[in-house]
DNA sequence: CTGAAAGCGCTTACAG
DNA sequence: CTGAAAGCGCTTACAG
């Protein structure tokens, strides 16, 4: 800038007026200004401006798996909202490693971010991001709480699927059509029960008792492969790899007659196709980046409620026919 | 810092030796320093630092769609390599509009990014980012070439899929398994062909003139709903889209007893409970980010070898059985 | 071991 | 209409 300056023989103040737009420059001594700019190259050095003016502009995203198609489409969410209101968004992921999670936050926070949207990496303690929202930035998590959840150690909003809600239609639905017999297959055995599987069990349960029916616990920590041997007619699996594997387990069974109706969490490109048919909870993850997007935007526009959680609906669609009445 | 200084009694030199770990302060200083950080709850701004070093750490990544699981994980795998040489990545998103991805790529380099990953967006013109090129930042494109192709009007590497050789070996493939009449279907009928479907059907080509057989031009701009009726025995889908679309056809038709082999270009999470079952032309997304991230810092590292045009496999893999002999 | 000055590339507030 | 000075928050030379 300086150079443009003294190539147009004007003061650094003109330079910056001209390339600003702002009024009050003879179109003669703008001229001039302009051709400079366009012989030297010239392009404003943005990150000065945005030191200068003391803004940022830039908001950060910490997957916990940027592969993952869920959390692909919540970014694209987010994106759309940050380009509406002018904002550019850092995206980083952490590979399921908490310690790398903070130095993602850390890093960006340093960059004086105004604020970040965090898919929490399972195994995380979320406390260290106190200091940082007191040093100014906002946080807004994602399709899980923060950990510890729900005792305002970490004040953000959240914005999460109803898997409670949805584990419940699911059931319901499956009940109505006759089965008394419903299992739940998520998580590895003897793997620390994930937020997702404790919502959806807690779900199943409830729509269970809601019917009068009795709740086996045992059916209610399978994993996919114990499906045709565990005696339930029908389950609701806690994710698309889940739902994968239930069916290749059913499908192998299907010799034996010990048909199982399959209720998938996730839906799936091809889940029209598969044999045999299912029928899936269906979820809008755009719009879970969207809406943390918009939360984050009106924290940023100064809004200091208290931290709110956000569930958005999940919805039963069936995709082939797994709802059969149970044998016999 | 002025602030931090103050408290502790030192200068902003002494402040700055501190935080960086700099040798030559004494424990007592040093001490003091410390707590007045605490006290404050100061964290240096990284952009201040970065600025004055003249540094920025910091790569882009254009999407034409980021909620595209191949561009996720193609993300993902520039992510990695960004990580991994301490950088952070900007990412942003077209849509499909080429004005999108003009404004993001100045806005990147504007910012004065180091260098910046894009998909191409279908119907842009690469040549704005000459300018850019010129003016310092590095372009690596992802996917698909720029346009104007091999021209040289754009100078930066490219990493894309070996759509011509993926497709040969599926129709040479499909040829030693008896079928003769091999079709191709992508795209829109009347859109303009896109450069993956270009390549694609020159494989096709390719493979059955290498074959000694007949190529039909309407059996290579075919749409998957006309796969049942267009006498093909086999055939070659250009996206995961085409491919489930082709087999909704090849199913809705299956009781006219016209089976049609489907091959599809891209896997499937449920490719193997599929049914009617398809054979996949699978590739790394990961690596595709990776290749693209790991060309971006050997430029930035000074390597002005030039431009690159890496390609990446497309490997077949019978998740069903695709391959039946063709009807009599 | 510690510090005062200049500067990264820009803008803000104030004069002419 | 135009400009000289100060400053955003930090670091880089250079002195003491």
């Amino acid at each position: 800038m300086k150079d443009v300056a003294s190539r147009a023989g004007v003061a650094l103040k003109t330079v910056s007026r001209v390339v600003n737009g702002e009024p009050g420059v003879t179109p003669a001594t703008a001229e001039r200004v302009l051709s400079a700019i366009e012989d030297l190259g010239f392009r404003r050095n943005e990150s000065a401006r945005l030191l200068r003016t003391g803004q940022t502009a830039a908001l950060g995203f910490i997957a916990a798996n940027s592969a993952d198609p869920d959390q692909a489409a919540l970014q694209a969410g987010l994106e759309e909202v940050a380009a509406d209101h002018g904002f550019l968004v850092y995206s980083g992921s952490t590979h399921g490693d908490p310690d790398r999670e903070q130095r993602l936050a850390l890093a960006l926070s340093a960059r004086r971010v105004d604020g970040m949207v965090i898919v929490p990496t399972p195994g995380d303690d979320h406390r260290y991001l106190a200091a940082e929202i007191r040093a100014g930035v906002a946080a807004v998590f994602a399709l899980r709480p923060p950990t510890p959840a729900g005792t305002g150690a970490v004040p953000g909003d959240a914005v999460v699927i109803d898997e409670r809600g949805g584990a419940y239609a699911a059931v319901a639905h499956l009940i109505a059509h006759g089965h008394r017999r419903i299992g739940y297959a998520g998580g590895a055995p003897g793997a620390p029960v994930g937020y997702r599987s404790q919502r959806l069990m807690l779900g199943c349960r409830q729509a269970m008792t809601a019917a009068g029916l009795p709740v086996d616990e045992a059916w209610l920590s399978m994993t996919p492969g114990q499906l045709s041997a565990a005696g339930v007619t029908a389950a609701l699996c806690g994710s698309r790899q889940h739902t994968a594997q239930a069916l290749r387990a059913v499908r192998s069974a299907d010799g034996q007659r010990r048909r199982v109706a399959v209720i998938g969490f996730g839906d799936f490109e091809l889940a029209d196709l598969v044999s045999p048919g299912i029928t899936v909870l269906s979820y809008d993850p755009v719009r879970i980046g969207r809406t943390a997007g918009e939360l984050l935007v009106r924290r940023l526009a100064g809004d200091a409620a208290p931290p709110r959680l956000v569930e958005l609906p999940a919805t039963l669609i069936p995709r082939g026919s797994a709802e059969f009445p149970p044998p016999d």
